[in-house]
RNA sequence: GGGCCCGUAGCUCAGCGGCAGAGCGGGGGACUUUUAAUCCCAGGGCCGUGGGUUCGAAUCCCACCGGGCCCUCCA
């Protein structure tokens, strides 16, 4: 960093400020290339450009040096000579290094081994790099550098930079397909009095001037619903939840999800929603319904299957949960099946736990999971003729869970009692269930329509569409602890 | 929270009781169409941190810090 620094002082020296406040470019190095390419096409003379990008290669043979730049369109090789350029302007390149940014105007032309390339007539620096970028051959390889410092990692390796614009043309499309169904986005409050809406531990903040604790959302649930009280028809929300908990491949503290909600609509029509969606940004982002999957393949084309849960865990254990309405039955049954299983999970609980571990993981391709008991989804509506049924799905794609939604429940009275036996619930021991708070239940007494909603991790999405099977990969600064002292 | 693995030069990694190593990058030199340029020269280190064992520790043991994977939990 020392003769980085001495080298910023020759530039200034030399009465060049190696931090320039603006460089106006010509072309793009893509568009430099297709420039020369239409020259050559139409026998005109070689276009004059003026690049501007990182130093990512430099090869100097004497009188002659190569520069290789970057930017965001790609590559280009400049050349700089001696004769061209005169004494000064070509023994200041040696005060150049990988990593520093340069403006290059010359003309186009090819190489003796037809690389397209600019004939340097100047060069300018537009900043120089005080810290060397990661080595060329093997590139960044360390994780812990990858995640911490995503700026080298996006450098320097070219599949992390598509897998990021591979994720915002994923979130693009999605948004696109819910606009283009008149689904109106909204923006609901991330802090808020009760983290309601889903099962998870909330995130605690506290407001000064309120002289009150607040929570960070863990889910946009509540919010979204009371806008179907307010006569909106079908909104969504892409944004940011919070839950604290473990750090793992598959979970990162805050990750984005969306949720929709379509008044008249049930959860039938939500998985035809969600189908399409997902079949939707899929095309559009990797051209293909055809997603590879470590070493097979996802099929994307709708529609996918639907099987009542408990089919599903029938299938996968051949265990019927119906035949086991008594929980010490069911955990007997489970713990049969070698499931570590907690003394003081109940039976819905147990059902989840089947769901998870021999069910989740197996279902490859995409199916849905239907009609779950009551006690696990205390805000779906109850299925008609079904006994402790509400009339929700999840859908799995790649092993994980990507998407969960429900016809939504709209008595206000049932909601009431439903919260009730979530607090039971949580008295009996279990930890995690999902609570409900006074306003939104005011907000049902003015009455909702029947409406279908979803939800859907993004990040969970993306994942299975890029192939990664690390949150962090699709991540762009994943959650770390903090460095310590060495 | 539990289990397993990892941490050595700027980067990628060898070394695993006996002088701290290689490639790339960086420095000096040669070279006017190279592209992993090539050739010559000289450098570069709290071996994650702190203890312990030993005549002697990068190497063995313990603790801690950080990371990865799996389990737990969720989405």
């Amino acid at each position: 960093m020392a003769q980085r620094r001495a080298k910023v002082e020759r530039w200034r020296a030399r009465g060049v400020d190696p931090y320039p406040p603006r460089f106006r470019r010509s072309h793009t190095a893509r568009e430099a290339v297709a420039a020369l390419e239409e020259a050559e096409r139409t026998g005109h003379a070689p276009p004059r450009v003026t690049v501007a990008g990182r130093i990512v290669a430099m090869r100097q043979m004497g009188r002659a040096t190569f520069i290789d730049l970057r930017d965001a369109s790609g590559r280009l090789q400049t050349y700089h000579r001696l004769d061209v350029l005169g004494e000064e302007a070509y023994a200041a390149l040696d005060d150049l290094d990988l990593g520093d940014i340069v403006g290059v105007e010359g003309e186009m032309f090819r190489t003796r081994t037809g690389e397209p390339t600019v004939q340097a007539r100047a060069y300018s620096l537009l900043c120089k790099a005080l810290r060397a970028p990661p080595e060329k051959w093997h590139g960044l390889q360390d994780t812990e550098t990858r995640y911490r410092q995503r700026y080298l990692d996006l450098m320097v390796n070219d599949v992390v930079r598509e897998r990021f614009r591979l994720r915002h043309r994923i979130v693009q499309a999605v948004r696109r397909y819910l606009d283009e169904r008149g689904f109106l986005e909204v923006e609901t409050p991330v802090l808020q009095p009760h983290a309601g809406g889903a099962a998870a531990r909330p995130f605690v903040t506290y407001h000064n001037a309120l002289e009150r604790h607040l929570y960070l959302r863990i889910a946009l649930e509540l919010y979204l619903k009371r806008l179907l009280v307010g006569g909106y028809e079908r909104v969504y929300e892409l944004g940011r939840v919070f839950r604290n908990e473990g750090v793992t491949a598959r979970h990162n503290p805050e990750f984005t999800m969306l949720e929709a909600y379509q008044a008249y609509a049930d959860y039938n029509d939500i998985m035809e929603l969600t189908e399409g969606m997902v079949a939707y940004a899929t095309r559009e982002a990797l051209g293909s319904l055809q997603v590879p999957w470590g070493d097979t393949v996802i099929d994307l084309t709708p529609p996918w299957p639907r099987v009542p849960l408990r089919e599903a865990i029938r299938q996968h254990t051949g265990v019927d949960i119906e035949a086991h309405r008594d929980t010490a039955a069911l955990r007997e049954a489970a713990a049969a099946l070698g499931l570590a299983v907690d003394p003081s999970w109940d039976w819905p609980k147990l059902v989840d736990e089947l769901l998870a571990n021999f069910v989740e993981p197996r279902t490859l391709q995409p199916t849905f999971i239907i009609d779950y008991p009551v006690e696990l989804s205390p805000l779906a509506k109850a299925k008609p003729g079904a006994p402790g049924l509400v009339e929700r799905f999840e859908l799995f794609i790649a092993g994980r869970e990507v998407a969960n939604a429900y016809t939504e429940l709209n008595d206000p009275t049932e909601q009431r009692q439903r919260f009730q036996e979530q607090l039971r619930r949580r008295a009996a021991g279990q930890e995690e269930v999902e609570l409900g708070d006074e306003d939104f239940l005011v907000a049902l007494e003015h009455g909702m329509p029947p409406a279908g909603g979803l939800g859907v991790g993004i990040d969970r999405l993306v994942m299975v569409l890029t192939g990664q099977t690390s949150i962090r990969e699709v991540v762009l600064f994943p959650a770390l602890r903090e460095k310590g002292p060495a």
